[in-house]
DNA sequence: TAAACTGTTGCAACTGGGTTTCATGAGGAA
DNA sequence: TTCCTCATGAAACCCAGTTGCAACAGTTTA
């Protein structure tokens, strides 16, 4: 469903360390994890996955990481509206920041880019002269196939 | 702060009973705090106007009642980019969508209404054959006055 | 205007995502 | 290899929000 990559595998260890953080084998699990997803994984999620490869990680060190990536900017944490309780959802950041459309009937999540988005953040910087360090687009309501099913 | 709104204090409260539902003593309160809100408040905040209005009103009451303005479409939701705890910000919705802009730095929110704004919301109906009922879109970073304090 | 119906409230207990504390363990520079 | 420091795991904790249930109060009806 995510939007193509074209991002180096290994990218975020990469970013990592040249941040002089610690490469441990935890890190570089999670790491991967996210790097790979085919979807937009919440942090149990991640964890499960983790504990396949490695399985004594403990799930503050999910939460730790996460959230390490995210200070800097490498993934981008995500509510999908809240659809499934207040859980987070995160993406490795994209080239180009993209939209997310949760349908609030089958609760399928599509991803939309778009100039005028592009356009709509250049807009707030030159005219609230605000620096954008992340943007959050999130939209619900009624996907196509569910508007037509009904 | 907030966006000046044009409509009729009471809206709020000729919604849920124009919908069959009983206008109680503690929902007259609590909706009368969000409509006449100067800022964003939260649950906790909400819960504080309404007891000093109501001193016996409990925090669930607060919570379902504001459960039932955000199903109807009475009030939005904002995580305001979780700046503060995971707590939720509402309120009631505006005529006209805008945009929540956080800075990272000082903590103030800005709104901003846009053109380019409703027009993207249009082509993702169009495009995407998506049928939008309620849109989110905030940003962080920095605001004019913290970029050049720096 | 009183009874009756049914939705709403308050209370207490609970849920669950996420965080903190701290002793132990392991990167990685020298 | 050593040593320093950061990172980890385990347990306890935090806190926003939810649930179950008995008592209560809007609203409708007669």
């Amino acid at each position: 469903m995510p939007i193509p990559h074209t991002e180096a595998p290994g990218h975020l260890q990469a970013a990592l360390s040249s941040r002089g953080l610690r490469l441990t084998h935890q890190r570089r699990t999670i790491l991967s994890i996210v790097e790979t997803a085919k979807q937009h994984l919440d942090a149990s999620q991640i964890l499960r996955h983790a504990r396949k490869i490695d399985p004594g990680i403990d799930r503050v060190t999910v939460y730790r990481t996460l959230k390490l990536l995210k200070r800097y900017g490498l993934v981008d944490e995500l509510d999908l509206m809240h659809m499934q309780g207040e859980k987070h959802f995160y993406e490795r950041r994209p080239l180009r920041d993209h939209i997310h459309m949760a349908c609030l009937r089958c609760g399928k999540i599509a991803e939309f880019e778009s100039d005028l988005f592009d356009r709509l953040k250049g807009q707030i910087q030159r005219d609230c002269q605000f620096h954008i360090l992340v943007s959050r687009l999130e939209i619900g309501g009624y996907c196509a196939a569910c508007r037509s099913a009904n």
